[in-house]
DNA sequence: CTTTTATCGCGAAACGATTCGCGATAAAAC
DNA sequence: GTTTTATCGCGAATCGTTTCGCGATAAAAG
């Protein structure tokens, strides 16, 4: 491996100018020659640890989350990476796998290695230990999906309570009085909304809210089909029933296959996250779809214009959902 | 930020005692508890690029796909981060979205970063290219899913040709004669394997391949729906379809829901990676099913060892599939 | 032809860790 | 009490860039 020194010394110029040329200064076009040729014949390439040891900076952004492998966040991610890519950053993710200490031990990681930036998606942290964990750090951070209570920064959601009204206000619609609600952990902020959304659709229609048909648990594939046989168990069973994420929708269709009900007739459902699957589906379930790719489009472009210095108040964009009926 | 120097006078020793305690080097107990009083005091942390730049290691592991926001990457790619992180190394997540001219320049980027290892999911690679752009890095790869050929690597791949084979022998037995196949491109190895197990288990049954019978695309919804409109629209149908990915079994399932055909009795289809999904359906879908997490940790595992310092011949490892009916 | 202005190259000093060999101290052996 | 042995701390050099101010050269202005 050859170093900037080799360049100069081959090209008849100081370091200096190489550093120069690689970084868009001036340089005189004779000698942009020789080092263009320079950096040919060696094969150079900048030493990356020590441009960040001299700059501070690593144009890398981390991204902190539960499980790349749920198809909501996968998507996000992808567009989080596009975008930043395209202004010169590259993404590190960390996934904590849902697992609180996990999440505590993996942001310390992610924040010892230098990134410059931060994408989060919490789930079980205060506003202290966040403060604590990125103080002296100062890296700028973006909150997506959910958020910490406490903490002042940058967030991109989506409208979950609306979203969720309006799916349990069509069920209602369609007749339903008795109507479930399977759902991610109470803490964390997203799920608590859907939540609200839910009871507020039902007080609206004059139905009283009963604590039986509410089914909340991690958000895992377990959960809907565990919901589902809850709910379905009860004496007064409801005939429809609202998942609040993907791998929750999934369970709970698996579930009422397995007890050979259908859907519709014996069964309502409203899913959530897994548009492709719901309307694959004959007849289709109705689904909850967020705007995968604008959550981390917004998201990628807060978070750089944090990085080019902008310093103003914390900003927050909550996206519309899509109903897909 | 404080640096070691820092640290040092406050602890009343030198530099490279810190260094040495920061390591896990022996260290006299009193200068152990000066040295852990100062590091609290001062919340010192060490500068990762300094420390890089020093001992030319990242301890980052670069992970380059098609596609993050895929099922079957995502929980692949689960299990290296986990792994990898296990072993203090944590992963730098570069999707190059199927495009071909990004998948270099994703390639040299990531590898630009000084990352100490490469997990490749090639899809458009020559060999010469291969080893033109990893030239005087000599980073440990490991290629996993699918292989260029001619690299001569670890590598961690399922036994595709036999998978598709027992699926396609199925429904052989199950009285098909015409069944077609919906692949993703001709040039990626796996796609070129699960074709040919499915070959082969035509001839086995002294069944006539039919060329017409064959749908190659890209991994796309759009393959599986196009895919099936154009195999149903021949004059002399198939009778059961093959997918061979995820997002071509759902796209391929939708197309035969919107045409108002039912599964199995109008037309048999086998699924491949989306086992959750297939075992949804009501009567299900028999299914191909990917060792996803054993294929991530096992690709971490060769990279570990590579990066402690084996040398030894190039290994690969061919996990088989299950086949969820 | 001289003066002003702009352009660029140069050298040296960071950036903040790790490493290495030497020397000092303390414990063990005789 | 002296020698041997092991343990650890120290200082200085090093990793490969970027940065900054000064000086040199060339072009433009008078």
């Amino acid at each position: 491996m050859h170093t900037i020194k080799d360049v100069a010394r081959l090209a008849g110029v100081s370091p200096s100018t190489i550093s120069k040329y690689m970084n868009g200064g001036n340089v005189r076009e004779e000698n942009v020659k020789a080092i263009r040729d320079a950096i040919a014949a060696l094969d150079y390439r900048v030493n990356p640890f020590a441009r960040s040891l001299k700059t501070q900076r690593s144009q890398s952004i981390g991204i902190l989350l539960p499980d790349i492998s749920a198809p909501f966040f996968g998507t996000v991610v992808t567009a989080l990476d596009k975008t930043l890519r395209e202004h010169g950053y590259h993404t590190l993710i960390s996934c904590y796998s849902a697992n609180h200490a996990l999440e505590r031990e993996n942001l310390r990681y992610l924040l010892s290695t230098g990134v410059d930036g931060l994408v989060y998606i919490p789930e079980d942290l205060s506003a202290e230990e966040f403060y604590e964990l990125t103080a002296n750090c100062s890296v700028p951070t973006v909150q997506i999906d959910r958020v910490i209570q406490g903490v002042a920064g940058d967030a991109v959601l989506v409208n979950n309570a609306d979203a969720v009204y309006t799916a349990t206000a069509e069920l209602i619609r369609r007749g339903h009085r008795r109507i479930g609600l399977i759902s991610g952990p109470k803490f964390v902020s997203s799920a608590k909304e859907r939540q609200v959304g839910f009871l507020r659709a039902l007080s609206d229609h004059d139905i009283l809210f009963d604590e039986e048909l509410f089914f909340s648990n991690d958000h895992a594939f377990a959960t809907g089909y565990q919901g589902c046989e809850a709910l379905l168990s009860l004496e007064n069973k409801p005939t429809a029933i609202v998942s609040t994420n993907h791998d929750i929708t999934i369970g709970l269709v698996t579930a009422i296959r397995d007890m050979g009900l259908r859907i519709p007739e014996d069964l309502d459902v409203f899913g959530f996250d897994c548009k492709d699957v719901c309307t694959m589906m004959k007849p289709s379930i109705p689904v909850i779809y967020q705007p995968e790719q604008i959550i981390g489009q917004t998201a990628a472009n807060y978070l750089i214009e944090r990085l080019r210095g902008y310093n103003g108040q914390p900003r927050m964009t909550r996206l519309e959902c899509s109903i897909v009926l």
